[in-house]
DNA sequence: CTGATATCAGGTGAACTGAAATCA
DNA sequence: CTGATTTCAGTTAACCTGATATCA
């Protein structure tokens, strides 16, 4: 793993092929992509002794906040498709972690619940997983701290609310 | 793709089942992340009508910043092995978007640059890709655009550097 | 010899599209 | 009939590990 180590910073060569103008784009995106991604190399890491992938764990942390969900939301939630998720279900079924049960209001729905295990799992990584967030957050201020989740909120609200223009 | 449209917010279930304590655990880490999947929902949809992917987009626009950057480099700043990026980067070769040319200081090194055709598939995606980080931060006031790169680069940072301990 | 780069070979998890069954 | 959820089947892009050759 010593290829996931440094992140290039150097050395701008120069310039002397890129054009002048139309210099400085999306910085915004490029770095919620740079953070994201230091995330989950931290996180793949830190969740493969339990067993499980980042993305499972992902999925367990919704969840326990919002048990009684199905796969479908839980599809849109991750953005990914239906079928994709189902995978990811089946998966965390055969190793327990949830159960599925119908729903008795409307037969053709499969509400997720944790297990107990599911449950301890996260459980047993809750500390870690908010060391890497203190972590991540230590060149910040609490205010700040606090202000960047507000603005990252908006962006997600932005985003997501009225597709259509 | 009417999969990818919306968010369920709603209605917590009241938390029965729940421990009291306990809750409201790493939101920075998942709001990044639900930040990040919304972007990349939205990223595939505006690069696919030019043939890439949003990942090879994402190389094309590094190159972009960092000309003459080799495949390691490469792979280093996206936090994967050599290996995958080698693959990513023969089909960007074999697109004809850039090419690989021997270092003459160091000849084991292949230094990567964008071809023309490589130059204007980027162009003619910037004023989308603007507009798509425009509408990301159309909550936000300037100022506090600016603070959330800000917050977020030195998240990156706390992130990278440093990685023992 | 050591360390970094590139490349070849093989393998896998996680996404995709398409199609069909069930049910409100 | 329409629309949402689930499931089956096949495919692919994007990772991974391991081994090897080249070269400063």
């Amino acid at each position: 793993m010593a290829h996931t180590v440094g992140i290039e910073t150097g050395a701008q060569s120069g310039g002397s092929t890129a054009p002048v103008g139309a210099v400085a784009r999306p910085s915004l995106l490029y770095v919620v992509k740079q953070v994201e991604l230091a995330v989950k190399a931290r996180l793949d890491e830190l969740v493969k002794p339990a067993g499980v992938t980042t993305m499972q764990y992902t999925a367990l942390t919704v969840l326990r906040r919002r048990e009684g969900l199905s796969s479908a939301q839980l599809a849109r939630n991750s953005f990914v498709t239906p079928q994709s998720m189902a995978d990811t279900v089946t998966t965390l079924e055969q190793q327990g972690l949830i159960v599925r049960r119908r729903n008795p209001d409307n037969r053709r729905v499969l509400l997720l619940s944790l297990t107990d295990a599911g449950r301890s799992l996260l459980a047993g990584l809750d500390a870690e997983v908010e060391a890497l967030e203190d972590r991540m957050a230590e060149r910040l201020t609490q205010r700040q701290r606090d202000d960047l989740e507000d603005y990252l909120e908006r962006c997600r609200a932005a985003l997501t609310d009225l597709p259509s223009h």
